[in-house]
DNA sequence: ACTTTATGTTATAAATATATAACATAACTC
DNA sequence: GAGTTATGTTATATATTTATAACATAAAGT
């Protein structure tokens, strides 16, 4: 399972699943679902993710603990 | 577009194709087409080839200079 | 109470990653 | 030169991410 801490960073960064959203380019919903672990995202939108807070994206996901 | 440095780490530790494949659980055709190019890898994907290098995802990935 | 804002949630469609199988080639070994 | 190994390549199928749209709820402001 992949743990993320992209709520975390969202709201040490004060902004909305929206906001961050439009950000990274994908919509809200998808925001909303990884936050909630519903799927892996994409290297590329993992990358963005992680480019908006400046930090490693191991910073942000993990899959630490995993099969 | 996404640069990628699979292949040299690959041959740095020695290993074709195939044994990669084999230890991120993927298929061979899959390491060539990301060694080419061809598309963007999931994230767990990346991590774990990541990891069988020991280093972190931005060393063997790169998307700067992009859209 | 009504409106707005933020988020959850779900169903379906579209896009893209990956699997699978098959064949090609070049390098190397015997 | 036949056989093996490593890789390229391509076509099709399957799986998963993401888009899109719609509706629900709860909190906050007026």
């Amino acid at each position: 399972m992949l743990k993320t801490r992209i709520r975390e960073y969202r709201l040490k960064f004060d902004m909305n699943q929206q906001t961050l959203a439009k950000l990274v380019g994908v919509r809200r919903e998808t925001i909303g679902h990884l936050e909630r672990g519903n799927y892996n995202p994409s290297l590329k939108l993992a990358w963005d993710i992680a480019k908006i807070f400046h930090v490693p994206i191991e910073e942000i996901f993990d899959y630490e603990g995993d099969e």
